[in-house]
RNA sequence: GCCGCGGUGGUGGAACUGGUAUACACGCAGCACUUAAAAUGCUGUCUCGAAUGAGAUGCGGGUUCGAUUCCCGCCCGCGGCACCA
């Protein structure tokens, strides 16, 4: 048995004094930087979905060392936020400390498992080192109008007491507490990431990311080209703007539609303004969870004594508020076309507006019953009938001189938070100046410690009177400082240049180093993270490009999603429902290699899977398997050279498979080739026969990016002083991968009816001869006449007959 | 509703570019070792059938000598978006 405690404790010393792990910038070596997105450093403590991601990363950063790569393979913690500040207020404990007992106990967990982490690198986000660059980070964007404060309805969660940003919205529901979001109008801090709406769309088409990711992005920031036509109201001089991307059915419009929110609401001369103001109130009132899930019947108030002209016809059209029109969103007003659009087509029957159609779709379907929303050929729009949809668009637009315009569904990103545990935005306030950032050789601001940090809506740094009340660098008069503090994604969006440089005090990120190891060639993470992280991350690595701090465009090269792994009762793992299975069990009992190889074994890396902690077993049995095998193969007179042709075939053909399924991240099919080797190897072994050095050698490197404490204690026995990691993974023979004879099935009529031995090469002619010699399918072929004889080398040969 | 992904033994899964479906592992059964158990090793394990065989990759069609793989139409599950004009 493999006494795994005993071994894995004295490598994972041994890789600590050595710092075996080390990244070096090498001149004539090609680099890799391969990342994990670090962990939340959470009081919880890792569970057994972390090391899925961590062991795939660590496969492939030892491999490609084998390989001859110089690597960077670093972790840190992710520590401001909620969770964190929640957990401390819970116990009553300051979250510094909580947060730093969490870090402690993750960085025991993580390397107890023996992940090939460049430990120098450790960062920590909630440290001063770290988040006086975050703060440096927030004032270059400031300083290039990237930063803006500004008074908007913005998301508000009762339950944490501050803001979030749209992303941090699943369902109306703030994605912490599930509590409904409301809206709410507050003076707060956005990042502009809507500048770079289209690049970060365009961007995707290059990256080696998931499909599945790469759309929920591009459908995220919501790209819809359009045209802006103005509706002239009737006997005013008052125009109203409606975004559409329709504008080919602008002759159907029946009504004009605006948002309760519009500007240009209180110009107009309303004859029921009372019904209208009570109608607008309601609505305000109405969270945006009450506006589209549970009203799912449309209502709106017809403005009496207004119209407006259509532009096109010069019809006069009635104009409704209506709240299923959003003020956030294109103008703020919509052209309603019942006939083509199937909320206006709801909205028309309600209030018993015209259905005009004026596509013809070009195969006619049921009618009336719902709204032809497809493109076709316009009818009943004057000159324009007979055109097709797309050219209608143009064409109708230049006519009544509308702008064609593209509008995004993605909003800024709002990046303030009235709460404590984040790090504190540079600027001050004063009243003379305005905005004033904090000038960059006084960062970090730190985060002041006599404050109550408990939630009250407002930011509890405002109670700090040392943190508060200050001069303004400019004018010297008494001001006071932002109290609000940044959203956590601010810290996590550009964490991969500071592990470049860790270390440096007077600048974020070193140029050269960052020239040498950027782009991220390999990222591992969930997918949880496809609007969040992701987005921001790329976001500010296109601004820190365009202020000439970067080179590239993109952050992380190569994307890859670790599935979830559930509960053994396949349910998503909580404590509530007490299927957690905490991986410190696991690695006591059964210990880290087999808890590596387990989860790689699970399946492919990219789906969700449920525990089952009985399988481990199986990999244990693997793992136990090879170290009696070892240990009974080494003695004095093992032999150098492999003789044995069995052997000689499979490890060769181990070493292709595996090489290459690590190289396609297929870990699990790449485990079981291992295992069907051990198994022949083991066949060998207990028929008498001896296994040589070199495929005992081989084998044992191939099998240290899975379990690198057993291949290290292996590589030992076998007499090698200096370590596994930087020996040279093992190259195969092409030639001796191919088997001498192979089966080749005999179908008749594409049913397999026997199977024939042949060498691997022989001709069609050869293998016909054969196989119609074989007592098994003449019975098949007896009287008849063959049609047609199908041959593909190697593999069948198929015979067609009547 | 729209978009994306998936459905293969009792279970997790494998299958190259359309070429012998079910590799590897778990579980289960039997045997060996043992006073016994655990551990370990060996053998068997898709279904029906005594058998030559027949039928199975969610369901129904199609293309093909041959389909888990390609096409059409359904059903189910998971994930994303959610009045975005």
């Amino acid at each position: 048995m493999y006494p795994h405690k005993k071994i894995e404790k004295k490598w994972q010393e041994y890789w600590a004094k050595n710092q075996t792990f080390r990244a070096s910038e090498s001149e004539n070596k090609e680099k890799c930087y391969i990342l994990d997105m670090f962990p939340y450093a959470s009081s919880d403590g890792l569970h057994v979905g972390h090391p899925r991601g961590y062991t795939a990363t660590d496969i492939y950063s030892r491999y490609l060392r084998m390989c001859g790569y110089d690597v960077l393979h670093p972790i840190g913690w992710d520590a401001f936020g909620l969770p964190a500040e929640n957990f401390a207020i819970k116990k009553g404990i300051h979250p510094h400390e909580t947060t730093q007992n969490s870090i402690a106990n993750f960085h025991k967990q993580i390397q107890s498992l023996g992940f090939s982490y460049d430990w120098d690198r450790e960062i920590d986000t909630s440290s001063p080192q770290y988040y006086k660059w975050t703060q440096w980070l927030f004032l270059q964007l400031y300083k290039k109008g990237l930063a803006y404060k500004a008074k908007a309805p913005v998301n508000w969660c009762e339950h944490c007491q501050t803001v979030l940003a749209n992303e941090q919205v699943v369902a109306n529901c703030c994605e912490r507490c599930k509590n409904p979001v409301i809206q709410k109008l507050l003076e707060q801090w956005f990042f502009k990431v809507t500048n770079y709406a289209d690049e970060l769309i365009t961007g995707l088409d290059d990256l080696d990311w998931p499909e599945s990711i790469k759309t929920i992005q591009r459908n995220w920031i919501g790209k819809s080209e359009g045209a802006i036509i103005t509706f002239p109201i009737k006997d005013t001089d008052i125009l109203i703007r409606a975004f559409t991307t329709r504008a080919d059915t602008l002759f159907g419009v029946s009504a004009l539609v605006i948002a309760p929110e519009h500007p240009l609401l209180s110009s107009l001369n309303i004859h029921n303004q009372e019904e209208l103001d009570d109608y607008i109130a309601k609505s305000k009132h109405k969270s945006d969870l009450q506006r589209t899930f549970l009203d799912k019947e449309k209502t709106g108030v017809r403005l009496d004594g207004v119209n407006a002209i259509n532009p096109a016809n010069n019809e006069e059209i009635p104009i409704f508020v209506a709240d299923y029109v959003l003020g956030s969103y294109g103008t703020g007003a919509i052209m309603s076309v019942p006939a083509h659009d199937a909320r206006d087509f709801e909205f028309a029957k309600k209030y018993d507006l015209p259905i005009k159609d004026v596509i013809m779709p070009s195969v006619v379907e049921d009618k009336i019953s719902e709204a032809y929303i497809g493109e076709g050929v316009l009818v009943n729009s004057g000159k324009f009938d007979g055109m097709i949809s797309q050219e209608a668009r143009v064409a109708i637009t230049k006519k009544i001189k509308g702008e064609t315009t593209t509008t995004y569904r993605m909003r800024d990103w709002l990046v303030s938070r009235q709460r404590y545990w984040g790090s504190p935005i540079p600027i001050i306030n004063c009243e003379k100046c305005g905005l004033v950032p904090v000038p960059e050789v006084d960062l970090p601001v730190l985060l002041p410690t006599d404050v109550d940090f408990r939630p009250t809506g407002e930011s509890p740094l405002v109670a700090s009177k040392t943190f508060h009340d200050v001069k303004c660098p400019t004018c010297n008069c008494p001001a006071r400082r932002e109290s609000d503090t940044m959203d956590t994604f601010v810290c996590s969006s550009w964490y991969y240049l500071r592990y470049i440089s860790p270390h440096e005090n007077d600048i974020p990120f070193d140029q050269s180093a960052i020239q040498h190891w950027m782009p991220v060639d390999l990222y591992i993470g969930g997918v949880e993270h496809a609007v969040l992280h992701l987005l921001y991350a790329r976001f500010i690595t296109k601004a820190l490009r365009d202020m000439k701090f970067l080179k590239f465009d993109e952050p992380f090269l190569k994307l890859r999603n670790q599935g979830m792994i559930l509960g053994e009762d396949g349910e998503k793992m909580s404590k509530s429902r007490g299927n957690v299975i905490n991986p410190d069990t696991i690695n006591e009992e059964y210990g880290a290699d087999s808890l590596r190889i387990y989860e790689m074994f699970l399946g492919p890396l990219n789906d969700v899977m449920p525990w089952n902690t009985r399988s481990i077993s199986g990999v244990r049995r693997f793992l136990d398997k090879i170290w009696t095998m070892y240990h009974t193969a080494i003695h004095a007179d093992l032999p150098e050279k492999q003789t044995d042709p069995t052997l000689i075939k499979i490890i060769n053909k181990t070493i292709k498979k595996v090489s290459s399924d690590i190289e396609s991240m297929s870990f699990n099919t790449a485990i079981s080739t291992m295992m069907i080797c051990v198994n022949a190897m083991h066949k060998v072994q207990t028929t008498g026969h001896t296994i040589a050095r070199d495929t005992l050698e081989s084998f044992a490197v191939l099998l240290s990016p899975f379990a690198p404490h057993m291949a290290e204690e292996l590589w030992e026995l076998l007499g090698h002083a200096d370590g596994i990691t930087y020996t040279t993974w093992p190259v195969y023979d092409e030639a001796l991968t191919k088997d001498i004879t192979v089966t080749v099935a005999v179908q008749i009529n594409g049913k397999s009816r026997g199977q024939i031995c042949t060498p691997p090469d022989a001709t069609q002619d050869e293998v016909q001869t054969l196989a119609l010699a074989d007592e098994a399918i003449k019975k098949w072929t007896n009287g008849k006449e063959i049609k047609k004889v199908i041959f593909v080398p190697g593999r069948l040969i198929n015979f067609v007959i009547i």
